[in-house]
DNA sequence: TCAGCGTATTGAATCGTTTCATCGTGCGCG
DNA sequence: CGCGCACGATGAAACGATTCAATACGCTGA
């Protein structure tokens, strides 16, 4: 069978083999009712003989509206952010929505590519968990009718929707949690502070050594790492090559703290005896470990199906800011 | 401010506003170096005032093709599906085509639904790891001219490009290693035989039970559970409440083997003592259980990448089958 | 027989781009 | 002085659907 490049039918096509007009073929196929069973029959067949399938540009051109949402995370290797997108799917197909879930790797130019991808292809809405604090652009795109919500972060200003977690808040459970313990030398493998979430875990972790009347300057070191294992095994590297070794390490998320386990056990470290060890996120495989990781949980589901919620009530509906509270779940691997 | 409802801008607001024709402006945006220096700038000015951005879906009516490429794969939660849409990516990004991703769930409708969407939306070619056997649907769509790979799964048409690995090999080694192990009987959590990999893990099993002389319905036992860890809870609680308990399990993913050892931990048995554990993917966390985890390990990230190039070869090159081979990586959970 | 009505179908306008044949204009050159 | 040539800019056609006012066609009942 010789390759035949031939053009994609369209309904014109399958108005001419069915011997009607398009507007009957455009009425089969969206208010079928309208039309008489035996056209309806015979319009149907030319669907099928020509394998016809409607172009999806054309009718968004025509309509003007998609029932697609896009979203923009900063790792889809992270299981938190996984189970992020699970949780808008599970609210979007309630609504017959379908989801499209990009990568932007924490680098502000892709963000803005994906961003630019779903405004030209006319979403119907953003959520995206921006990479730096600068948010003009999303500002931007709200004034221009695309429905935004901010994800995993709290919206610097009114009229963005925004659902998080409080990070402040994590950030020093799981500080006052290694202090309690009594460890007075504490690293903070963290990721740059243009990361809000990163920023805001700092600042919480140093409100509680504060609060605990010591000196955030002798007990905290941050060490900037990037989000994922080997950032971990990087940042512990450089921790244990040193004579002043800490006792304590937080890692921004489980990943780190992944990273940071396999790189202390291939040490010969022990934890929580040589270092202790915390993690954020509370991922599946968190309890799982060699060592039981201590982590700070979220309600990543719920996040999702807020943001989601938020989404789907249309881009003039007022905006709202939603903040869940995380809770620490203590396990060996910073206690016995 | 009161929220007006305004229109997007679109191209000929823009012309207006510059006092030129919709075709300058449409070259400004496409070939600049055709308008005149003044021109461009009048142009450019009234884009930013209007903070126009062009119609994708108009643009795309137009000019018929589009960068995007889509994937469908199983679950988006599982790592080894995550970090094969980063191979892929990684080669895309190459010759700057975007991806979009959506997860079926292993649901044939879920697949379908997906696959109408991003063939309304002109998208290039998409790759698939199909949730059941029956794909004739597929081989359709590659008729009407969009590029179809199938991914981590040879392809049963020759008319499919396909990338793959070896399950049934991967699934050899896993059980006669346990075999070897001295094992004589093992329990198989596996997904349902309609999804091709499972099926090809099972021949692989037999094959090796029968290479050992022995008997397959005596050696084997299949249960069938759902491809997460909730799956391999639930496989395991059931295996550990007999009396005629086997003493290993070969899981068809690490999730599922998170799982059996999460349940054989709460239940106080331990591992490999009492009952043996082989995973496969050797996802990045198998190394680091509380007992580190046996698995066979698949090229994934190379397998989005292989993927991602044939698709760009033009959904009218040759079609081309590619297989990996698969290794196995022995740990603790199923030797000492 | 015909007015009147309801139902099924038609055909043209429309959405916002890109493309391309056509048109002006200013300039160099014979 | 006038011809031809570049170079910029123009404007209309085309892409493939949806929508809606207009029309065609039977039928019923007076």
């Amino acid at each position: 069978m010789p390759r035949t490049a031939r053009r994609r039918a369209s309904i014109s096509d399958v108005a001419r083999l069915a011997g009607v007009s398009v507007g009957t073929v455009s009425n089969v196929l969206n208010r079928p009712e309208r039309v008489s069973a035996a056209t309806r029959e015979r319009v149907q067949t030319a669907i099928a003989e020509l394998s016809f399938v409607p172009n999806g540009s054309a009718r968004q051109l025509r309509v003007g509206t998609i029932t697609t949402v896009g979203a923009v995370v900063l790792d889809i290797s992270n299981p938190f952010f996984t189970d992020l997108a699970r949780g808008i799917e599970a609210r979007l197909d309630q609504d017959d929505y379908t989801l499209m879930v990009a990568s932007s790797d924490e680098d502000p130019e892709r963000e803005a590519r994906y961003l630019r991808l779903y405004e030209q292809h006319g979403v119907q809405g953003i959520m995206v968990v921006p990479a730096t604090d600068e948010i003009d652009h999303l500002v931007a795109l709200a004034e221009r009718g695309v429905g935004i919500v901010l994800l995993d972060r709290p919206s610097p200003v009114e009229s963005l929707s925004s659902v998080a977690v409080d990070d402040v808040h994590g950030g020093a459970l799981a500080v006052r949690h290694l202090l309690e313990q009594g460890h007075e030398r504490i690293a903070f493998l963290n990721g740059p502070h243009t990361i809000h979430q990163c920023a805001d875990r700092y600042e919480g972790a140093v409100q509680a050594v504060e609060a605990a009347g010591l000196d955030p300057a002798v007990v905290l070191e941050e060490l900037t790492v990037s989000l994922n294992a080997d950032g971990g095994d990087a940042g512990t590297r450089q921790l244990i090559d040193r004579d002043d070794r800490p006792t304590a390490v937080f890692c921004v998320n489980d990943l780190v703290a992944l990273g940071s386990l396999r790189t202390l056990r291939r040490a010969g470290l022990s934890v929580p005896d040589d270092l202790a060890v915390v993690g954020y996120d509370d991922v599946t495989f968190a309890a799982e470990l060699a060592t039981p990781l201590t982590s700070v949980r979220q309600p990543t589901h719920e996040l999702g199906v807020r943001a989601a919620d938020l989404l789907l009530r249309g881009s003039d509906a007022e905006p709202q800011h939603v903040v869940f509270q995380p809770a620490l779940v203590v396990r060996e691997s910073s206690a016995r």
